[in-house]
DNA sequence: TTTGAAATATGATGAAGGTCATTTTTTCAA
DNA sequence: TTGAAAAAATGACCTTCATCATATTTCAAA
């Protein structure tokens, strides 16, 4: 920790900054202290999806450093964040020397790949309700108790649908009891419904 | 080398032999010396979700090792096979002792979590049309030069769409002349035109 | 406080693709 | 070789959802 401690940089980031785009070289990985950040694809239309939301406590950024090969997602902070910086060469240093860490970053990678196994599946199979149902679930533990504060654009490119769609099942969800909306903040209301809804 | 030899167990497997399912728990990795075996996940209604089609030289099963969680995904041979079984303690400690195999592991388990973000964009953003060309040019590279060798369920349950979705299609491409097509077998006349349609 | 731009919302429409029913072909074991 | 079951193929229909157009609300800067 403390060889980490001397290796880190740490920044303040703003609402929408960029930590590094689609084809980029990755030179390191970051590490979120505060805010929340997006990990997400351009697709050929340069339409997003969201891959992923990343909170305080996670690491972005080490997925592609192993491979050599340029990053094929880009991320951007969601709001205000504190992000630190540790260099690709201090932090294969430390992986080597620390079997604690190494094992924890290996373990991280694997519940990473069986998650977005779950995500395939949802994606193939399920109607935009329950994949929007199975989101708010997610979304619902990144926020923890503070309400889901997303853009609807960005909701819908985690969803994966249009975001007319998407509105018009916020409104169905608003309508029946399930959530609550102020503006962009959305409260759950009724979490037991979304789990029937998302099925399972 | 010598130590992995002394610790596998080499078997012999049948066609749509079963190596794990889904909520067993993890005790080994599954290296396949010969033959194919799919990845998938059961959806809500049962449908299979095809994650992965792993060939020789490829390993199955180390994903969930990690986590000490039951697996989420289930494995199943494609053809007959041949795979050896290595147990979960001595993989470890193989990786423990041998820096080597441990970062192709990380490499290997990087890799897959770049492409399934691919496949997750895909999923969210093309049409079936789209996806079957992309899938068959993974399926290229599966096969190598041998003609693509799977039952149109399973070709569908890897497209993400209906069976009879996916037949329609293969007649399209047929009449277009990317495909040819002798009962269940395919072989692609026309790899430009599926990298076309794929998009990019 | 106004104002313009961005975000959100709503309506109309059509196409993609899922589902169900049925037929044809293939496979495989007796 | 044949018969039954599984797989593949085709047709009809209908739901879901994307797209385009437009209206309304929110927000931040002047």
């Amino acid at each position: 920790m403390e060889h980490v401690n001397a290796h880190k940089a740490c920044n303040y980031y703003k609402k929408h900054q960029s930590l590094f785009l689609e084809g980029s070289f990755p030179r390191g990985v970051f590490c979120i202290n505060e805010g929340m950040v997006k990990v997400f694809q351009r697709g050929d239309e340069g339409k997003e999806q969201i891959i992923h939301i990343a909170k305080a406590g996670e690491m972005v950024g080490f997925r592609s450093m192993f491979s050599e090969t340029p990053y094929r997602v880009a991320a951007e902070t969601l709001e205000e964040s504190n992000i630190c910086f540790i260099s690709k060469d201090d932090f294969l240093n430390m992986m080597d020397s620390n079997p604690v860490l190494r094992n924890g970053i290996i373990k991280e990678l694997s519940k990473e790949l069986s998650d977005r196994a779950d995500f395939i599946t949802n994606m193939a199979q399920k109607s935009v309700r329950e994949r929007l149902a199975f989101t708010m679930i997610i979304l619902l533990e990144i926020y923890d108790k503070e309400p889901i504060n997303l853009s609807r654009e960005d909701l819908a490119n985690f969803v994966g649908t249009a975001t007319e769609t998407l509105i018009r099942l916020l409104k169905d969800f608003k309508e029946e009891g399930i959530i609550e909306v102020h503006t962009r903040k959305i409260s759950v209301l009724n979490k037991e419904k979304l789990f029937s809804i998302a099925g399972k």
